[in-house]
DNA sequence: GTCTATATTTTGATAGAC
DNA sequence: GTCTATCAAAATATAGAC
């Protein structure tokens, strides 16, 4: 409603306005709980055709929401980089990145958490090989070599720090925290840099 | 097939044939993804009626199912924390039960971490209420008391530590990492305790 | 009392009228 | 080209026959 887009591309009005009405839905009750009907409601259309005729089929405007999410992140994550030089800064960066959607924009976040991606994408092994996670993995590999991050599988760094980062997140948005995500920032990376961390 | 069951009631034979079947199906395709019929054929049943007959629907199955996980892993938890006094050696207890999990019983750790129980849960909100995640939380809390544990928010440190902890089986069953989860146990607990551990 | 057959419901997708 | 109406498929649940 109030959250601006983060899709860079093709801000055609009507689809814009579908696709954030599935995020909210698919984030809240799943992909599967979500019908084209919920939908369309949510998106106060006046008939189920809009929406077949933006994205053919339910699968496919999942997969559309998806590559937006996934698409933004990663920018984000590529500007993150290009503007601190160490690994450790690049990883607050993303930090702070998903503690400011945490609050800004929870659905987004919903739909990154708790979202089973695979229960409409089914090309290949899709999960880890996602662009965010894969760029993110970079970064931890080049922290190793720099000698910032001590010398583990860059697999089981990711998985231990985001482990910490996401889990907290997670909690902030079930509504479990009485404070906003924000509060918890510093908090929680100290714990999830400390994982990895050399020395 | 070859693994034993946790359920410490009623082993009446037909029922936990139809709980197993139901178990590995909907740990590796999820719950929406797994029809009646798959698991009337997994079981190796004559008819869809018998599936109806021992649990009302499909709702009620996956329900037990996860009532059966749950008192399983409740159990589990008492015998270890009457088994030690500290919260630190409770909490290594508890990892080194999931993490043999993953190595004996995959599918029951999989339904465990990757199965949305909202998906067939909706009396109340469940998910952090889970019987078994309470007892840990209590742990937690009492370790925090006797001066183990740092003081943050029991359950932020419930996060921290088993955000670690999941994701690397998440991990090792996901088949992303080459050895065993054995074989990465030390290394992990170390890490999740670090996260919490006083001083 | 066990299985075959069917009914019912939901929902995704399409075809046709204005 | 947009909406109404319908179709088709799937899957859960039930009823009836042997």
């Amino acid at each position: 409603m109030d959250q601006e887009t983060e899709t860079t591309q093709t801000p055609s009005g009507e689809q814009d306005i579908i696709l954030q009405a599935a995020l909210k839905l698919f984030a809240n009750k799943g992909y599967f709980n979500t019908s084209l009907l919920d939908i369309k409601e949510a998106a106060n259309l006046q008939s189920l055709q809009i929406i077949h005729h933006h994205f053919k089929t339910k699968q496919l405007l999942a997969s559309a929401l998806y590559a937006n999410v996934s698409d933004s992140l990663s920018i984000s994550i590529d500007d993150i980089s290009r503007r601190n030089p160490k690994a450790s800064e690049q990883l607050r960066g993303i930090v702070d990145l998903l503690f400011t959607l945490t609050d800004d924009a929870p659905d987004v976040m919903r739909f990154i958490l708790t979202v089973k991606i695979n229960d409409f994408l089914h090309e290949e092994k899709i999960g880890l090989e996602a662009p965010a996670q894969n760029k993110i993995i970079k970064i931890i590999d080049a922290g190793i070599k720099a000698g910032e991050i001590r010398n583990i599988c860059p697999q089981l760094a990711y998985a231990y720090f985001f482990g910490v980062i996401d889990n907290t997140l997670k909690l902030v948005l079930a509504g479990s925290l009485d404070k906003k995500a924000d509060f918890y920032q510093a908090q929680a990376w100290l714990a999830a840099w400390n994982t990895i961390a050399k020395k």
